[in-house]
DNA sequence: TAGATTGTTAATCGATTAACAATC
DNA sequence: TAGATTGTTAATCGATTAACAATC
């Protein structure tokens, strides 16, 4: 859990208030309270002026929260006030798409090299990326200071590319591949496997 | 939450036991202990076993689980003992990724169907599928039954989008669109944003 | 001032864990 | 039988909610 006393649960709503604040940013409101975020995630307005009491205080009685103030708070929290160089390993028709993917940029997190163990595929371009030999994976992540990483390569490579990875000082491991990888307590894990959710679902489908 | 008492996150992980006694069974293995399932997954085996205990005795004293017989079963609880039709709507870059990823068909999920408003695209070939008109997507989902939809349109046609799939009987919705939906009560959302994990990572990345 | 909304406390609710009798 | 592991109960832990004084 890092050194933080912050539960890990509140800090994984504040992307989701992050991301609200940006939306209603675009729709030109400048001024929110925890009722309407509330509202529009499904959340109650209580737990979230809890969450961000865990932080600060960043709203005004009577008023509500400045949604630009709040905005660059928030990112200032979660370090995305600056933008993180991220390598993706694994170029299958996921990684293709995850390396175009052009949202990354504006919430704080750029792609910055593309990797493939396939001799066939290194090399050969993608968008703006040429595909990169895996081998030079650990020494690339050192000399560029890469803490980010997104993998996408089948499940029988991804423990062994993770420990590559962790050995090439990557703190922050996004893993497409749907498996559990093992890593040193001081990396952090997300997952994303589509079916989880999906089965998840269809439980309750008549 | 459906009509079950069962709480909402012990069916989430159902999935993930689901998926880990697959691997053990590629491995070769037939049993399995509680306590060797929470160590591949990170949770504690009194947790399985209490999970478990909300829909049945799967397995026996002193010896464990059959790994077969407990797949069965859950993929029985989950209604992943049948093939559930997909229909994928937007065909951008993640569209394409997602409509050729192979890993749906073995774990109960096949895309049937794969749509687009953009008139240049309508028509072309993605792997095995035709790209479709979305005008045609509420006839098509309730002509053949359609209870699962894949969401990966831009956020600014995500609602539409998914008030369509409403009208077409459409029960549950895996959301790639960076954004929430509204739906009735009656339907589940599950949402995949990769920045969303991110973000949540690094704020624990010194 | 009156109305609104925050930040915070205490109460409630729900989830996880520890422990153990049952039993294979 | 002895050892192992389940299913379940009670205890613990943690998260959410309700309520309200403070204050804009």
């Amino acid at each position: 859990m890092g050194t933080s006393a912050v539960p890990d649960i509140v800090v994984g709503r504040l992307p989701l208030y992050l991301r609200a604040l940006s939306q209603m940013e675009a729709e030109g409101k400048e001024i929110t309270s925890s009722q309407e975020l509330g509202e529009r995630l499904g959340i109650s307005s209580a737990q979230i002026r809890k969450d961000l009491s865990q932080f600060g205080e960043f709203g005004k009685q009577g008023t509500g929260y400045s949604i630009g103030y709040l905005t660059e708070q928030l990112k200032r929290i979660l370090k995305v006030n600056q933008t993180w160089d991220v390598a993706l390993i694994g170029v299958g028709d996921l990684g293709r798409a995850v390396a175009n993917y052009a949202g990354f940029l504006d919430r704080g997190f750029r792609v910055v090299a593309i990797y493939d163990n396939d001799p066939r595929k290194i090399g050969l371009k993608v968008g703006p990326f040429q595909i990169r030999d895996a081998a030079k994976l650990v020494q690339d992540l050192r000399g560029q200071r890469i803490q980010v990483a997104m993998l996408a390569v089948p499940v029988a490579e991804a423990q062994s590319v993770t420990d590559r990875l962790v050995e090439g000082g990557v703190r922050a491991i996004l893993c497409y591949a749907p498996t559990s990888i093992s890593v040193p307590r001081l990396v952090r894990v997300q997952y994303i496997d589509p079916v989880l959710h999906l089965q998840r679902m269809t439980y309750y489908v008549p």
